[in-house]
DNA sequence: AAGAACTCCTGTTGGC
DNA sequence: TGCCAACAGGAGTTCT
């Protein structure tokens, strides 16, 4: 499911609701997502306070008031949804009754202590949830080897020339690698080449020289992928079939795709007559114009 | 060492 | 309508 702007979407939808309240009780369904969940995971985080709610390339980050950080990745179909009605005094007489029959990939449910829930769905259960220490996080090892923010200021055409130079993979790989661009995934890489007239064939190393300076492709290259996600995050991310943010709305930037998903069709960008084409790059769809990104 | 293939898992879709 | 293969937003592990 998420990408960069979705889980920022995700993020920030969940901040108002997360920070300040605390954790009364967790439901945990099952012992596994991806991977183990951490051993006392429930009991952990019974009783903690969440100080603030971060987001590092498609992690989000809990702060808890112990030193914990509670990390969560939403892999391909998690979901993170806020139940304002779970199990809370609506009006005089009524009251809404926790759920008694879960639903079939509802696995974790975060009980706060204002009454509502958060709730974590994930059919494919590609997601993960850690707790980690909050000063050994920069070093843990799903941490270290991250790239840079996409959105942040270190993200320059100097940076990404350093770091493409000598390069043999394809342009499309290198951009979806999260140890170079942390948050970029399918769609928006795919989005982002076709915004900087870049075919996704090209090999990383052709935008910078031996040295590591940037082409003046690579420039065109990173405005291509600010661009691509300040836009999908202003427009609330991008459905296909699972992703809704925090309070269930969906995303709308998927009206926006240019090539992504448009296989047959015409190339959207004036005078190119060009046909969108599907290709498969390491295992996954690539869609491209193959008229006007060279 | 880098790059690509394979893997986890379930649900949906499209072709016959 | 049914069946089956292909494919899906990710990324750690294993190959070459």
């Amino acid at each position: 499911m998420p990408e960069l702007p979705e889980v920022e979407t995700v993020r920030r939808g969940l901040e108002p609701v997360l920070v300040g309240n605390s954790i009364a009780r967790v439901e945990q369904r099952r012992a596994d997502l991806r991977f183990p969940l951490p051993r006392d995971f429930a009991r952990r985080l019974a009783g903690r306070r969440i100080v603030s709610l971060d987001r590092r390339a498609k992690y989000l980050l809990a702060r808890l008031d112990d030193g914990e950080v509670l990390v969560m990745h939403l892999g391909m179909t998690g979901r993170l949804s806020i139940d304002r009605a779970n199990g809370v005094k609506l009006a005089p007489g009524t009251f809404v009754h926790e759920r008694t029959q879960a639903p079939a990939h509802e696995h974790i449910v975060f009980h706060l202590a204002d009454g509502t829930a958060i709730r974590y769905s994930d059919a494919r259960r590609f997601g993960s949830m850690d707790l980690i220490q909050a000063d050994a996080l920069p070093h843990h090892a799903l941490f270290k080897g991250l790239g840079v923010e996409p959105l942040r200021p270190e993200f320059t055409p100097a940076w990404l020339g350093a770091r493409l130079a000598g390069k043999k993979a394809p342009i499309k790989a290198a951009l979806v690698d999260q140890r170079l661009i942390a948050g970029l995934g399918n769609i928006y890489a795919c989005e982002a080449l076709y915004r900087a007239k870049l075919s996704p064939l090209r090999l990383a190393g052709t935008l910078a020289t031996k040295t590591g300076k940037p082409t003046p492709r690579a420039e065109v290259l990173v405005k291509g992928v600010q661009a691509v996600l300040a836009e999908a995050i202003k427009a609330g991310g991008s459905t296909l079939r699972d992703y809704a943010g925090a309070d269930g709305e969906l995303g709308r930037f998927q009206h926006r795709f240019k090539v992504y998903g448009r296989e047959g069709k015409p190339c959207p960008r004036k005078g190119c007559g060009g046909t969108v084409r599907r290709i498969v790059q390491s295992g996954r769809s690539t869609f491209y114009c193959p008229t006007c990104q060279r």
